[in-house]
DNA sequence: CTAGGGTTAG
């Protein structure tokens, strides 16, 4: 066992900082009393030593004021002594040596300690145990293993300190692991029944999860104290076992133990971790009993707590009893606030925090950064990047990714890549924000070429990257690279991924492919509320309205809670599946059995869907009835209505309160213009042509575009420039013959110009997804 | 004379 870890020792002896070596004074040379003399200015030295310059001490008596000084954290004084014990030979017994090596440990000056400790004359468990100590303390774990290697080597008693200070001095090199190694001999020697011993095992299973072990050891202890009980609850809590912790608290108050602020922070985090908001409430009532409110741990933890169940004022109010002058409580409140919508409230705290003399540190500043990005406060943004700058935190991973998001929400993904090109420590989280920075921007392309880059990069994709590539190939309606993601997917542990299988079934919904968007569905193991929503838009948008209300059908039997966007959903699939009294049911039970209040888009396609059924008097009065002034969409949806039913008067209106919103919109112009077209009136047509010129609005032309083997084509109306338009016309001559003979009656009124009806015919059978259509049957794709 | 437990995160 020993030698496994020294082997594992001088194998990482190079990665510690070694300070033996520095300026090695010797305690029996008189170089010493000169060092001493100036760490100990005159009039500074003990009050005994002034009183009594001539008097002789026994060791016992210097052990004594040695222990004095340590109390007072007086090294000085302490040096003095040792000065003055060294002029009169050294007369110390191992006693009083082990307390002046306990001096140095404590005053951080180890070059001297171990000095002492190689020349003391005889050596002790205690000896080593302090210097091991001290070793540890100042990270030097190298030596510390070392030292207690010679201790176990030269036979020195294995004692229930030994134990203790290796176990933790193990956990803390993040060798845990090798507890079991320790826990053998403290079997043997049958130290396992103490509490001190028995409490460090604890910790070291807890920390690699071994909740059972640690249990067995727990169960082993004989006289076991309040920390035994709190480091077993505190076990439970860190590996998930909540119920487990929340009923050994229980117990350990039963038995008559008072839980200490150490206690009430590992009982709360498994209350976090249950959502156990009635538990977490009786835990605060004993909290307050128990006077540990003021507490930074316990109150972080009742801030954790309140501020992931939603309860803001009482956050608020555990906010306000605790001590001010610590950063990670202001953090905590400033990242909830960002997390939560609550982004002005962030800013504020941090405002605040700043004024309250309270040093940022890279979590603050990532928090802050993440408000301002939600935001979309490019200003801001910028003077917390120059005060990340000033303090040197830039080049820390957190702050530069949050940084990055503010300056690509802010649509300046250039900023964004500088800041990630010159990145000298990106991770996986750099490479999805850029990622999703273009998905956002609209620049599919982009963001599918930044991920297989990643790929190349060898950085490990998570399910962020996953389901944002995903979403750049939905945006492109591209299904080619869709299907690839989706197959690399299917080679790691992501396929099976409630976010990635989202974003799949999203995926082939937008790119056409409904039915493998519904066997990604059903092969999920988890759904959530955005997988039956993305199933049930994607029915919407395929027009298949009445399966998209069979899958809402499904969702009521299990118990996810349909949300805003299910019912954005379920409407507009009844408005375009036309199912008018559904809509109108769902619509009103979305208030009355469900708590959602209809935001804009679900009384868009309210109106759309009274409108298109020809109820046009209805959508006014349903506009009418909007408790809030209604957007561009609402009066579009009206407007698009009064197309299908030629209502002129109608839908001049409805485009009037749109052309007032956004006076640019070339499809609102357009459509009026068919309105009137509609109508046969053709002066009206003509201004409004007219007015789109002087305006400087120019309707986009439509395209269609189709990927045959690699090669994208585009068509857009009238379009001859391809090169296989003999053949693509061919195929519209003998497709149109087929479609009159099946009884096909062209309709003229879609053409909305003033032509003949020859004319007409001609517009309709060169529309662009016409063509794209023909070039897919000739090359039988 | 030596020793045991804890908070925040894109």
């Amino acid at each position: 066992m020993l030698r496994l870890i020294c082997q594992r020792t001088f194998q990482c002896a190079n990665f510690a900082p070694h300070c033996k070596t520095n300026a090695r004074i010797s305690f029996s040379r008189c170089g010493y009393a000169a060092q001493a003399a100036a760490a100990a200015p005159l009039g500074q030295h003990p009050p005994v030593h002034a009183e009594r310059p001539n008097s002789e001490f026994d060791s016992h008596a210097y052990a004594a004021m040695l222990q004095h000084c340590i109390r007072n954290g007086d090294s000085n004084s302490a040096m003095g002594l040792h000065c003055r014990i060294l002029k009169k030979g050294g007369c110390l017994d191992l006693f009083a040596l082990n307390i002046l090596l306990n001096m140095y440990v404590k005053a951080g000056m180890l070059s001297n300690a171990t000095t002492l400790f190689d020349e003391m004359s005889e050596r002790n468990t205690i000896s080593f145990v302090t210097l091991i100590q001290g070793f540890a303390d100042s990270q030097l774990f190298v030596d510390a293993v070392e030292l207690f290697r010679r201790l176990h080597r030269e036979g020195h008693e294995l004692n229930q300190f030994v134990f203790t200070t290796i176990l933790k001095l193990l956990v803390r090199m993040g060798w845990a692991e090798l507890a079991w190694t320790i826990h053998a001999c403290i079997h043997k020697l049958a130290h396992g029944s103490n509490a001190f011993v028995g409490t460090a095992l604890i910790d070291a299973y807890s920390v690699c999860s071994h909740v059972d072990v640690s249990r067995d050891v727990f169960d082993e202890i004989v006289c076991k104290d309040m920390v035994a009980w709190t480091g077993m609850v505190a076990c439970y809590a860190e590996n998930g076992c909540f119920e487990e912790a929340l009923e050994l608290f229980s117990q350990m108050r039963m038995i008559g133990f008072k839980p200490n602020n150490y206690t009430f922070t590992g009982v709360l985090k498994a209350c976090v971790g249950l959502e156990a908001l009635n538990e977490g409430k009786s835990v605060h009532g004993c909290v307050m009993k128990s006077c540990y409110e003021g507490d930074l741990y316990v109150g972080t933890a009742l801030l954790d707590m309140y501020t992931k169940f939603g309860d803001v004022e009482e956050a608020r109010q555990v906010f306000q009893e605790m001590p001010k002058n610590d950063v990670v409580p202001w953090s905590l409140m400033v990242s909830r606030c960002a997390q939560s919508d609550r982004c002005e409230e962030a800013l504020d705290l941090f405002c605040q925090m700043r004024q309250a003399f309270v040093v940022p540190n890279q979590f603050t500043y990532a928090s802050t950064l993440q408000a301002c990005a939600t935001m979309e406060r490019l200003d801001f943004g910028k003077q917390i990047h120059c005060h990340v700058i000033k303090v040197g935190l830039d080049s820390d991973v957190f702050v530069s990714n949050a940084l990055m998001g503010v300056y690509a929400k802010c649509g300046k993904l250039e900023n964004s890549m500088d800041l990630f090109v010159e990145s000298p420590n990106r991770n996986d989280v750099s490479w999805n924000t850029m990622i999703v920075g273009y998905v956002q921007l609209g620049d599919g392309e982009k963001a599918l070429a930044l991920f297989s880059n990643m790929l190349r990069c060898q950085v490990q994709a998570t399910e962020v990257t996953y389901s944002s590539a995903l979403r750049a190939s939905a945006s492109l309606a591209a299904l080619e690279p869709g299907v690839q993601i989706h197959s690399i997917t299917v080679k790691t542990i992501y396929d099976k991924d409630t976010v990635v299988g989202n974003s799949l079934i999203d995926m082939y919904a937008k790119c056409g492919s409904i039915k493998d968007a519904r066997l990604v569905f059903d092969k999920l193991k988890q759904r959530d509320v955005v997988s039956w929503n993305a199933m049930i838009s994607g029915y919407s948008m395929h027009g298949l309205g009445l399966e998209a209300l069979k899958i809402f059908e499904m969702m009521q039997e299990t118990n996810c809670k349909p949300n805003k966007l299910t019912f954005v959903g379920i409407l507009s699939a009844c408005s375009n599946a036309g199912l008018l009294d559904q809509g109108q049911a769902y619509f009103n039970s979305m208030v009355q059995n469900y708590d959602v209040e209809p935001c804009v888009e679900h009384y868009t396609c309210m109106v759309w869907l009274l409108g298109r059924s020809g109820h046009l008097d209805k959508a006014v009065k349903l506009i009418q009835e909007i408790p809030f002034e209604p957007s561009v969409m609402v009066w579009r949806a009206l407007l698009g209505a009064c197309v299908i039913h030629n209502d002129v008067e109608l839908g001049r209106i409805a485009a009037q309160h749109v052309l007032e919103m956004d006076p640019q919109d070339d499809a609102t112009h357009v459509l009026l213009s068919n309105i009137y077209a509609t109508a046969r009136r053709w002066d009206n047509v003509a201004s409004v042509r007219k007015n789109m010129k002087r305006k400087g609005v120019k309707k986009e032309p439509g395209l269609s575009w189709i990927e045959n083997q690699g090669t994208v084509h585009y068509f857009s109306v009238g379009d001859t420039s391809h090169p296989d338009m003999k053949l693509i016309n061919g195929m519209l001559e003998w497709l149109k013959m087929r479609t009159l003979k099946a009884g096909h009656v062209p309709n003229y009124s879609a053409v909305l110009l003033d032509v003949e009806d020859d004319e007409k015919e001609r517009f309709l059978w060169v529309h662009s997804e016409r063509m794209e259509f023909a070039l897919v049957v000739i090359t039988g794709d």
